[in-house]
RNA sequence: GUGGGCGUAGUGAAGAGGUUAUCACGCUAGGUUGUGGCCCUGGAGACGAGGGUUCAAUUCCCUCCGCUCACCCCA
């Protein structure tokens, strides 16, 4: 055979658009309904900065990165995610110098070398925010409250927010240490997968899904039992204003999950994921926290920072599922058929129709009744005719394609044409 | 990287070790000399690749490739 797309990328095709538009314009108007402003950074940076942002130890940079050179031998890596590129930018620009928080937005293709699935793809798109330079507990709750209206005005319903508190650096090795005894001391109960885990990222052993250690799991020590002082008062302030967001939206819940943490570096204290109640295995839709270390990895000044981001491919899925109507576009107002000799005619009438604002198509050059079939079948709100008898007598046949719809002849005028057409639409 | 399932027209399916591989939808031409949808008749279009077994393989076997689901991990 001949080419083929890469494995996990995807043609988007027409019928998919709709979706497409539907997520594209809910995230840009519910980002400006927050204050976010759009950003765009390019597709692909240096590798070093997701080796330091991302996490040198992560899976995401250990074995998920396309990382290519490029002809001056720079070492180059497509975006995996977005918030590094964003906290880049963000230090670069001197945005530190302007008022706080910056709060953005951005919607983009993200690439990682993983094995497709469903839920899962080499590129997909994410629409994501980040708000920088805001430590207060207010800024983590209007995050997580973007994300829920972004949720809810796609239309998905059934999700739930779990959240959690990972603690800051400095006391989560405490954590880490007792966490690693507690399951040490019971490594005859876990599974092989899970020892390896707890050798790699203890954390990790957390959110195994293997039930056994789901047991063991609910019973070992919890992050927030090791914040104190500032943490814990963000964390409580937190909760607080979770606790109002339900008075606002109906069906908004969360559950605080200690079993919750995430795959990247450089989070610390607030970490939430937003899933379907019915979710498969790819089941997140959203997810983020806040990272206050990381514009200091970076080489910026130490400044905090809290964002999400959220598959576009999977928000598409489950509005699938979940049978969310969405727009369909319109076919063209007008399908131009031409008979005879009329040809030129009726493309020079179709350019004048598009000059005026009608959407206009012309039918392939084929016997009438095919150009007929055409204009059906693209949806056309009406067919314009032009024969030989039309030219000759100055005007053109408009047909409405509606049930029953009526046929008179207009002047061959693209205003005549135009305004009948309007008219009719409005009856 | 590991494991399971699956590869037949554009799509969805059926099929048999042996002349021309079947059906539906879609596409296309006509029935209707210039009128779409419904109906009728025709046409184009497929056995993923390589090897093996066999007189004969699209069918059985093997390998590869691809798709898919799950694990790992993550959006």
């Amino acid at each position: 055979m001949s080419f083929k797309r890469p494995r996990g990328t995807a043609d988007i095709l027409s019928e998919d658009q709709p979706y497409w538009s539907h997520v594209y314009a809910t995230g840009r108007r519910v980002a400006g309904q927050f204050g976010y402003s759009r950003i765009d950074t390019p597709t692909f940076e240096d590798t070093s900065l997701f080796q330091r942002g991302v996490g040198d130890a992560t899976d995401i940079v250990q074995k998920e990165m396309y990382s290519f050179q490029d002809q001056g031998d720079n070492p180059l890596t497509l975006r995996p995610e977005g918030t590094a590129s964003v906290c880049r930018a963000y230090i670069e620009n001197g945005f530190q110098s302007g008022p706080q928080p910056v709060r953005m937005f951005y919607m983009a293709p993200m690439f990682r070398y993983e094995r497709p699935q469903a839920g899962r793809w080499r590129q997909h798109h994410q629409f994501g925010v980040e708000a920088i330079g805001d430590q207060s507990p207010e800024i983590d709750a209007e995050v997580i409250e973007l994300g829920w209206k972004y949720i809810a005005d796609l239309g998905i319903h059934g999700v739930k927010l779990r959240v959690n508190n990972l603690g800051d650096p400095e006391g989560r090795a405490d954590y880490i240490s007792d966490l690693d005894q507690y399951f040490t001391e019971r490594i005859d109960q876990l599974a092989k997968i899970d020892r390896d885990r707890l050798q790699r990222a203890p954390l990790r052993v957390l959110d195994s899904k293997v039930e056994e250690t789901q047991q063991l799991a609910d019973n070992a020590p919890k992050s927030i039992d090791y914040i104190g002082g500032e943490t814990k008062d963000h964390w409580e302030a937190l909760l607080m204003l979770l606790d109002n967001l339900k008075t606002i939206y109906p069906e908004f819940s969360y559950d605080v999950d200690h079993r919750l943490v995430r795959g990247l570096d450089y989070y610390n204290r607030t970490v939430f994921e937003y899933e379907p109640s019915n979710a498969g295995s790819q089941g997140t839709l959203l997810a983020g926290g806040r990272y206050d270390p990381l514009i200091g990895i970076l080489g910026g000044q130490e400044t905090p920072g809290i964002g999400f981001g959220s598959g576009i491919e999977r928000m598409i899925l489950e509005m699938k599922k979940q049978e969310v109507m969405v727009a369909q576009p319109a076919g063209p107002e007008i399908v131009v058929v031409a008979l005879g000799d009329a040809g030129v005619a009726a493309a020079g009438l179709a350019t004048a129709l598009r000059a005026v604002d009608i959407s206009t198509v012309l039918a392939p050059k084929r016997s009438m009744k095919a150009q007929m079939r055409y204009a059906n079948n693209q949806n056309a709100a009406n067919v314009v005719i032009l024969g030989d008898r039309e030219v000759e007598n100055g005007v053109a046949s408009v047909k409405s394609l509606t049930e029953g719809g009526d046929q008179s002849e207009v002047a061959l005028d693209a205003a005549a044409i135009a305004a009948h057409v309007r008219y009719t639409k409005n009856q």
